[in-house]
DNA sequence: TTGAAAGCGCTAACAG
DNA sequence: CTGTTAGCGCTTTCAA
């Protein structure tokens, strides 16, 4: 069967008996057209459920109308609440994305940034999986002239782009705030892998307080390679191994807390009354568990809309300033921290 | 900053002194050519960098180069896989996908069809949000000639089309028997909506091993409106309540399992000890909880991969009969159900 | 205010 | 085997 066959401006202006340029500037805005005119080729349009071509557009005008977006992992919800943000701000404006998932895995990454390159998006949205890698590419395209958006775990190296990001090490420090509060005193930092930059900046939050309540103990920080379930299970393993006591445990990330907890759990200790357990990232996951997990919620989807924003701005002027956009989060009090006496 | 200029066959045929139309022959297959010649504009292509322009090329062929993919839900890593899985085949192919999310809403489910219909993609695959709904819109895409392909919860409706479905009943009686093996006699089933056909095909193979049994009792059954936490949750409560006894639950799936799971948990329940939980999904999710959860693991994938080989069979030839592929699931044993005596 | 004509980059008859 | 030409659907000078 075949495409039923669209009608194009042509076919407007043989039915209205105008020239295809007369209704092409009824479609478009503060041309030069007689209102009335333009009332009825609307009129036709809409009488014949007209559409403009995109294609066509899209040849015409040497854009693409979609935005790459580039996530570092897809198995937690972070990213998903996030795009949610960004279709947010560009569906209105007509603009889709070209979803891309790294895996966490730097090579891949590459492989997508080439990908959507050669798909010639009109610019990309990104979170990196590796602070330190494939910048030579971000700096080609974007020297290329291709908009290059950051947030969340953004490169290191000092990119002239804009970026969006969370306030890490406040939070970092107020969570751990949090936990002193709650009485423990030997608070464990599962590290994220030092090729992410909010790692560091986490780790800063968690050593300030620490120290400022002089319970910092350098054996209490272990840093998982890689955010996964098992590298979080293997950090606590590691510390029960070596014999070192701890009564709370402040993760990276969800994951990295689930794998530790759940390990606990299934040696028998009671969280939070053994060990409370806090974590950084803010996906529902963390209120799917047993018991829910507190957690900094990072404002994930306004994330993703501030970077749309940015994104919209630096494709429709250039050499518009880089700004960076700096969020607050949430700090949520949920059952893996509150111990209630039985 | 400008973007750099984009050399064209045009620019190629120049620097050859060639027409465009033998230039553009080297790059397409089984041309007549002069394979000297070819040779030439292909090395002269890789000097330049020359990259043919996709826009120009979609306008010529009406094709955008797109398939649209609508997922019911991305709460869990569900979507994900199969979406992997379509990539996996269409990316070779040069497709790309637009991915997007209903969020169990039959509302936004129609939106999306829309969207994807202005969008012009080339075809859909889709797993719907309601077997009974957007019919119409569907068989309207379908006759105006976009190929739709439904994986997973396909519509209840005789609809003329591809489809990639799971052994629901089959594997749904697999599960139960387990349980019963296990040494369960009053096993609940957390029913799925009624407008997700899956939900009454697992109801089949549920009651069919429990009447083998004769355990089969119908106050053992609770209906989730829908696929939610809170859902799984409500239903278990209203059991206890009700003060109707069990032991084992089976449960539409994974969520509607954890949120049962984690209230008798949270209610001091031991599991599997006391109830056993079984579910029907298979995504990472059941393997991040503790203790992890026994579940029918489809071959999301896979299915993705299915679906995306008689995606581009129909969009290559739309007049190809209309396929039902029926996969087969693992059935994952986990600690939710393996008791062992401590 | 409107129309004619050129052209975005590419392919595909058709002719040679 | 290669070149000429027209055209996909739309916008945009330029002229009228």
């Amino acid at each position: 069967m075949k495409k039923n066959k669209k009608i194009t401006i042509k076919d407007l202006s043989k039915y209205l008996s105008l020239s295809t340029s007369t209704v092409s500037r009824a479609f478009s805005e503060n041309q030069n057209i007689n209102p009335n005119t333009k009332k009825r080729i609307l009129e036709a349009a809409e009488k014949f459920d007209y559409k403009p071509n995109r294609l066509a557009l899209n040849l015409k005008s040497g854009q693409t109308k979609n935005i790459g977006v580039i996530v570092p992992e897809m198995v937690t919800p972070y990213a998903i609440s996030v795009i949610r943000g960004i279709e947010n701000i560009v569906y209105p404006k007509d603009y889709q994305i070209i979803i891309k998932v790294s895996d966490e895995d730097k090579d891949k990454e590459r492989d997508n940034i080439l990908f959507l390159e050669n798909l010639k998006v009109d610019a990309l949205i990104v979170s990196t999986t590796n602070e330190a890698e494939n910048i030579d590419l971000y700096q080609k395209l974007i020297s290329n002239g291709t908009p290059i958006i950051f947030y969340d775990r953004i490169p290191n190296i000092k990119l002239e782009v804009p970026k969006v990001i969370v306030k890490d090490a406040i939070y970092s420090s107020l969570m751990v705030e949090h936990l002193v509060s709650i009485g423990k005193k030997k608070i464990v930092h599962i590290l994220g892998p030092d090729t992410i930059r909010n790692a560091k900046e986490r780790e800063i939050g968690y050593d300030r307080i620490l120290k400022k309540h002089q319970l910092y103990d350098k054996k209490l920080k272990v840093k998982a390679k890689q955010l996964s379930i098992f590298e979080g299970k293997k950090a606590i393993e590691e510390l029960i191994d070596k014999n070192i006591q701890f009564d709370a445990i402040f993760a990276f990330s969800d994951i990295l807390a689930i794998g530790a907890m759940n390990f606990l759990l299934e040696k028998g200790y009671k969280i939070p009354k053994d060990v409370a357990v806090a974590s950084f990232s803010g996906t529902i996951l963390s209120s799917m568990l047993h018991p829910q997990l507190t957690t900094v919620e990072s404002p994930l989807e306004e994330m993703g809309e501030k970077a749309a924003l940015l994104t919209l701005e630096k494709i429709e002027n250039p050499t518009i300033e880089n700004k960076t956009i700096v969020l607050d989060s949430n700090l949520a009090y949920r059952s893996s921290t509150n111990h209630i006496e039985e």
